[in-house]
Formats: C-alpha cells, structure tokens, sequence
DNA sequence: TCCACGCACGAACACCGTTCTAACAGCAAA
DNA sequence: TTTGCTGTTAGAACGGTGTTCGTGCGTGGA
C-alpha cells in the first residue's frame, strides 16, 4: 500500500519524467474535426489558430505542420461540410422543385453550423466534396433544359443566394436571444413609421411588409422569384 | 535678416513652446473622410483604427470621442458612399431597365470604393442615405406592379445580389493583377478538364462555359433573371 | 548504432480593437 | 480676471490575433 503512494508524488528530476499521456498525434483530420468543433460550438469569432490548438492541448505553432495557415483549415472546414449537402437525383419533369430541394439541403446545412455562410463567403469549393457538389448541381440544371452558360452561371447564383439568406440566420437550436431579435425588428418598424410621410410616402405604408417577413418565407420567396427566372431560360428537350 | 533666422532654431525649454500646428480639429465627418480615404486606397484589411488615426496625425484613442467603435465607423463609412447610388425616377414603362440601371449604378460604386462590398454585408444600412435610397427603391419597385410584400423582399434581394457580385471584383483602376486572375481561372479551367469524364461528366464538359464567363456579363446575365423572375409578380395597374 | 528528418512547441514579432488615465483646452459662471 | 468644469486629446497598456523562428525530441532508415 505505502509503496503504491509514492506513485503520485512528482517524479525527481534525476528520473527521466514519465511519458507525456498517450494523446492522440496531430493530423490534418484531426485539427479540422477540431475546428469544425469549435465553430459549432462558439462561432467564427471564437475560432481562432489558438483556440483549436488549445482544445487540442497543445500550441498554435504545432497546427501549421498540418495545415498552411488560417484560410487552408477554413476551406477544410467548408469543404468537409459540405460533404452533408443532399442533391437529388435528376428527373426533369420534378426540375425546379428538385432545385429547391437542393437549395433547402444548402440552406438546412449552413443553418447547422454555425457561421458557415460567412465561411463560405468568397471562397470557391474546390475540394473534394466541393466539386462532387457541383458536378450534381450542374447535372440537375441541366436536366431542367438550361442551356450550358446559363447552368454555369446559374450555380454559382444559387449558392450565392443561399449564402447571403443564411447569413445572419442565427444558430437555431443554440441560445441565441429572439427576442432581442424580435426587439430590434419592431424598433426598425417603429422607426420606419415615424418617418415624414410626405418624404417618404413608400417606407411609411410599406413598415408593416418590410419587417413582417421571417427568413423561412423570405427563403422560399427568393427561391421561387429565381427559379422563376431561371425557367424562362430552359430549352425544350 | 539675422533675426529671422533665430525663429528657426528649437525654442528654449524656459518659454512656452509655440503652439502645436493649428491642425484641422478632429470631427465625426474627418474622420468619416480620412477612414473612406484609407479604404479606397488600401483596402479594408488595411483600415485599422490606428491606420486612421495615424492618417491624422494622433493616437487612436482619439478617435473614440467621435465614433464609438470601429462597426460604427464602417456603418457611417458605407452610408457616406450610399449618396452617390443613382436611382432614376419611376417611369412604370421602362420598369424593367430602370430596375437595371439602379443595380448598375449600386455596382458601380461598390466598384469605386475598394472592397465596399466587403465592408456592405450583413450592414443594414439605416443611415440618412440609406434610407433615402431604400425610399426610392421601393417607389421604383412598386412603379412596376410589384406587391408590397414582394417588393420589400425585392430590395433586400437586389441589393444582396449586388453586393456578392462585387465581392471579388477588383478595384478596377487599381493595380490589381488582372493576368494573375487569369492564370488561376485558366488552372481552374484545366483542373476540370483533367477530372476523370465518366465520374465528372457535366464538370469536364462545362468547364468551357464555368470558366469563361467574365464579371461584366455574370453581372447581366444575373440581373436579368432576378429581373425576369420579379416580373413574374406584377400586378397589372 | 548513428544520423537525419519531420514534427512539436515555447517564445517572440507585429499587429489589432479598445480602455484607462492623466493632461489639457475652451468656456461659463462667479 | 479667476475659477471650475466638461469634453477632447493622447500615451500607455491589456488582452487578443495570425504567423514565424529556433530548439529539441522521437523515430525510421542507412
């Protein structure tokens, strides 16, 4: 008994100290999974090169051995997200309904993570998952009879429409105060009403349509007035 | 002439120091200008609030007497540049162009204050410009049968397409590397013509038309199609 | 066995936004 | 004219950031 204490007291320092724990050893996997860990659960601000590397108890300089530099984990972290996007598999008669579905698997996988559309601003997906997105994006554009331009185009629209929608869309589960959010609204509202009819006849009468749209409708509105747009493109097959 | 020259030489620790120069007085306005001045010329990334303060000769604590932080700074910044937006008066029977020509003009000056675009998102712009710019907004969209509800939403959409068409767009007089640009959309270009054809069959036959479509006529062809959807929505007068 | 190479990582650099504090200016009241 | 106050100025500092440097260690190959 007396001999297995002497276990915990701290080892002298003519002994070679014990092996530091067994930790799992850095890869790129692993410090994306990380990142991507720490963005759910704080937010793009909170992440930062030392925060992952803290959560991985270890220090920042130790991450660029696996990863280039900020940008590089970010796209890493874009890219493995996206792995999460359901595109269907075209059928031309379901065409702009299945362009929806699409955009609402996009919306519904930005709106999971938290701040991914702001990750996802400006950055082109070209890695793994990234391409295979597009190249299922561009099979059901095409299916619906977009001319080649057009689809090419019309990709890029889409998902920019879809980012730019999510973009303060706030972390729907996560304690996010709607309330506060509600606040501000009715405050825009109030604002917006007590504005000098005469100068501004349009924003006094239209208050109530300007602050009454929530980011489902205002989603499935943009989606529509797009598709609409796109359609007038679509050849006959 | 002897005398004169005396004036020149430090003044002795025993009188008082002559006045420091009568420098123009620090205000909400110069330092609004000075902050504008600083992003046209080096880019957002480069828009500290030292930056500014080093523009006009102090420290940077003293900015912080005339604007709270620096959000409120780029809030006042982007409102500044709003003014310049040419929105045309409503002529319901050129809707649709007139619709165009105020997103061409909103491009425009996000293309002539660098990296405005960036500095436009998730802003809702609330000041005296922007609100004088929203009025107009909505008169010109409901000149052309648009519902209330639609049109409120119309003005967000727009507006966010401008604003992430621009993102990446080039400061265009600025010395930005256009072959640059260039190389990387030719190795984009041949990244996907080099992807295996039976598994990426759409990218390797698209990467013509992916590629080769330039800010200019993304900017229409999407213009059109938002346009075009809109219209969809009109209500006869 | 020895060496070399890649990974780990503490320390440091050059920034950032913001706040604390003290000195100072202009100005109203006495 | 003097006093006292209020709001501006600004140096220094705090706590953070991304990234690099240099050192050391552990392990696989010669």
């Amino acid at each position: 008994m007396e001999a297995r204490v002497t276990q915990a007291i701290p080892t002298p320092p003519w002994q070679t100290p014990p092996k530091p724990p067994p930790r799992q050893p850095l890869s790129q996997e692993l410090i994306v999974t990380t990142a991507l860990r720490v963005l759910d659960a704080e937010g793009l601000d909170a992440l930062s090169m030392r925060r992952v590397a803290q959560e991985l108890q270890t220090g920042p300089a130790s991450l660029y051995a696996h990863v280039a530099n900020k940008d590089e984990l970010l796209d890493l972290v874009y890219d493995r997200v996206l792995a999460e996007v359901d595109i269907p598999e075209p059928d031309p008669a379901r065409w702009a309904e299945q362009v929806k579905e699409m955009l609402r698997s996009l919306r519904q996988v930005f709106r999971s993570h938290r701040d991914l559309a702001r990750v996802s601003l400006s950055r082109i997906p070209l890695g793994t998952n990234g391409v295979a997105g597009m190249e299922r994006t561009m099979a059901l554009l095409r299916a619906g009879g977009l001319p080649d331009d057009i689809a090419a185009y019309a990709g890029d629209l889409v998902t920019s429409f879809v980012t730019t929608e999510t973009l303060d869309d706030a972390f729907p589960g996560d304690g996010v105060d709607t309330s506060a959010v509600q606040a501000y609204v009715a405050q825009i509202h109030d604002y917006l009403t007590s504005l000098p009819p005469d100068r501004f006849p349009n924003l006094t009468q239209m208050a109530g349509p300007i602050t009454s749209l929530d980011s489902e409708r205002r989603f499935e509105l943009g989606m529509e007035i797009i598709v609409r747009g796109l359609s007038t493109y679509a050849e006959p097959a």
